[in-house]
DNA sequence: GTCTATAAATGGATAGAC
DNA sequence: GTCTATCCATTTATAGAC
């Protein structure tokens, strides 16, 4: 039996789209009870106050997140392929904007809902470092790549890859890249730690 | 004649804690005038409102920060070494506390106030990513490194070098970094940064 | 410039009816 | 669960005296 929207529902879309345009602070009870069109009161009765209704949201969004992550094995191809296609997925994940939002909230609540912090993390950055730490430990049992601290690689090769574009977007500081400069980072950034990591003689 | 401190300081010190340390939206004026010990009266007679006052802060803090990148010409030692000094200065400045509230400060606020955001990233990433440049299409003209984008490599080495550890203690993910760690980061860094760039055959 | 006092509006949260 | 109406604390900003 199919329900247009509960309720609930209703509630929940409205304060996630003001909390991740607006934030914490700058949203209020009110608006989130006018934008789903119930009542304050209704409110209330879904969610014990506005700390709950903010931590369930952006817990949700942080899940979200995570599950964009790549969970099928890494097919056998050449390395830089390899690398290339997890770092298109990389740059293009972050640079959603409902990721940009989260990531902009999430972060400027971190110091007053630390659990938050820690959840984004782990549902984002950390998955993707898993990812990685297992293809490099693979690259590196297989001779291709000498590889002696995966996980500070894995975190290294996401910053160059993500970092310059994804901070420029947060601080309004640049246009989106275009394919074409997407795909020109990615060469040099695939190429630079594959030709870095190379096994020496 | 040295005064102790007028009342405008004292009101610009309060105001640079609170922002800092909870953010635009959760400080009031209220509390700035109580930390600053002035009456409210006092604040509004220095700073037209409470938005005016939060830019004229967060906008010297940008400057502040500006003001820490290098400005020597780079010694001519081997590249190795100067791209590890250039990449300690850089992990160091991003992890003070104080520049670690300036990022997320800045960053929660910059869709209400996208100025600010510009002016951090001018002030910040954008002097240090000049200053690499430079030095990199020297490396280049020397026939050390092969630099076909310079700009593009700057900001991955700046990617590779900041993002993992300040990532997470932005996030609240972990803890800071030993100097022993930080020493393994950036020679890991550093060399994978050079031996992908190196002048193949 | 600086203070005390207060205006005017908005915030989170609840009472009580249905 | 849901609504209308309201309480009470807090907020930004200003009035007026000194």
């Amino acid at each position: 039996m199919v329900k247009s929207s509960t309720k609930k529902e209703l509630i929940v879309s409205a304060a996630r789209k003001l909390f991740l345009e607006a934030g914490y602070g700058a949203t209020s009870m009110d608006s989130i009870a006018a934008e789903a069109g119930v009542s304050k009161r209704t409110v209330y009765s879904h969610f014990k106050n506005k700390e709950n209704l903010f931590a369930a949201i952006m817990g949700d969004m942080c899940d979200l997140i995570s599950g964009t992550n790549p969970n099928e094995p890494i097919p056998a191809n050449e390395p830089e392929q390899v690398l290339k296609q997890l770092g298109l997925h990389i740059i293009e994940s972050v640079m959603e904007p409902e990721a940009l939002d989260v990531f902009r909230v999430v972060l400027a609540e971190s110091p007053v809902f630390p659990e938050l912090g820690k959840a984004f993390w782990k549902a984002g950055p950390d998955v993707m470092k898993g990812f990685l730490v297992d293809y490099l430990v693979e690259l590196d049992r297989r001779g291709i790549l000498q590889i002696n601290n995966p996980e500070l690689s894995a975190f290294q090769f996401m910053g160059m890859i993500k970092w310059p574009y994804h901070m420029r977007l947060l601080f309004g500081a640049g246009k989106p890249p275009t394919k074409s400069e997407i795909e020109e980072s990615l060469d040099l950034a695939v190429s630079t730690f594959v030709n870095g990591l190379k096994l020496k003689k």
